[in-house]
DNA sequence: AAGTGGTCTAGACCACACC
DNA sequence: GTGTGGTCTAGACCACTTC
């Protein structure tokens, strides 16, 4: 059965293509940019939308409930869509392993393992990963080089609990970051970006002026509610972390 | 080889609720984060997964699809699905109002303009713009308070020829960030985070002393081909930009 | 109680990438 | 060519929320 899928005005017709929930949400967006739906305003009903597009209405569930997830709309069932009164734009950022991110900028990657103990961590950190203040952590200090420059200082706890099997792993060659990432898959974490004065062990291992502004990245990650890892990660001066939106 | 998980007769009762989709996911997440299906490793085609769960290809490409869009797998037609070797996490970062930035912390909030002038921009932001030099633009520079000290710095230069309703606007009472978030949705950008230490205007406006860090938001809006906006957002030493994973 | 979105199904066709 | 994921459909049932 052969579905005429083209009505919507003279689109001039892909319908060759399978590209009508993508077509259909850039034309929503269109109403909503140009102001043909307000703020706040009642949309029509996904079955009236599905009419109108000419469309089955899970393709028109489809392209809002993407819009829905990026805060351009508001759904509630029976209360019907809105649009959002302040779009709340979400950007998304990749977070990935430091050598691949130095590698993808074209710069050559080195790491250097500074120290590597296991010991009890400072009250502050105890309490980040919700342990006991006398729980043995192990904790790494790294510094990772791009074109042999100092690019990040790593300060990292590691809960040996939750991944045994990193106290065997030869983190000299190998950072933690990395393996981790490949070996330690999180459920759930958290990440908080600042900036921050160099202090002077940091300026030292990154050769700058102590002051000078870092880019600062503290990540926590749980596998279910055992913590796995603490890390701070404080970038050379020029840093820039980039997305699009 | 099939598993005969012995489900597809007896599935114990999540019958009654519509979590099909999510269930399914979670448990090729588990399969992940156990490494029974391991980085790299080609895993079972839809169809297959489909029978194996006893659901329609549909939910099993709901589940997976998200996955891929997570960073967990990666999919392409022919070549089937295999596990991420290098899951990249993507933080999902909200980008506010300020104004329901700061209220959502609980402080009051209040916004003062500081300059308001028709003016041709420097090079360097033309350039972001990709407008002419002599192009003229709307420049603003403002402050918004948290409990009345000064939370962040805003410099902003606006294109007229994009939003030409924003000459018109109180900008006084109302500021540029809520205006153009309600009233100029965009259709891209870009948007990069950094650390940069206080040159004296900042410093004096921010009320900090030159030289602390502060963390810079840049953001760059495109409506179309039309160029938008261009902003930084200079914040007060000690904010944190916080997400979850 | 009733209306709306959330999800599922079984089947179908197609785009794309690998062969 | 051929196999895989991407998408669409028409219909159905259900969950959630408001009435």
């Amino acid at each position: 059965m052969n579905v005429s899928r083209n009505n919507i005005a003279s689109q001039p017709d892909n319908s060759s293509t399978s590209m009508s929930w993508q077509k259909i949400q850039a034309e929503l967006i269109r109403r909503i940019s140009e102001r043909i739906w307000l703020p706040g305003e009642l949309v029509p009903r996904e079955i009236e939308l599905a009419e109108e597009f000419g469309c089955a209405r899970a393709t028109i569930n489809r392209a809002m409930r993407e819009m829905a997830n990026s805060g351009l709309l508001n759904r509630r069932r029976k209360a019907g869509t809105r649009v959002a009164i302040n779009p709340v734009r979400k950007a998304t950022l990749d977070i990935p392993v430091i050598r691949l991110d130095i590698e993808s900028r074209g710069a050559s990657y080195r790491y250097l393992l500074l120290s590597k103990e296991i010991t009890t961590p400072p009250p502050v950190i105890a309490n980040r990963l919700m342990l006991a203040i006398k729980t043995e952590l192990l904790h790494l200090k790294a510094v990772h080089f791009s074109d042999d420059q100092p690019f990040v200082f790593e300060d990292r706890w590691v809960n040996p609990a939750a991944v045994p099997e990193i106290l065997d792993v030869d983190l000299e060659n190998k950072s933690a970051n990395e393996w981790l990432v490949q070996n330690a898959l999180f459920t759930s974490g958290d990440i908080s970006f600042s900036a921050h004065n160099a202090i002077e062990e940091e300026a030292e291992i990154l050769g700058v002026a102590a002051g000078a502004a870092l880019f600062i990245v503290e990540r926590l990650t749980w596998l279910g509610t055992a913590p796995i890892t603490s890390v701070r990660l404080s970038y050379s001066p020029g840093f820039k972390m980039h997305t699009d939106l």
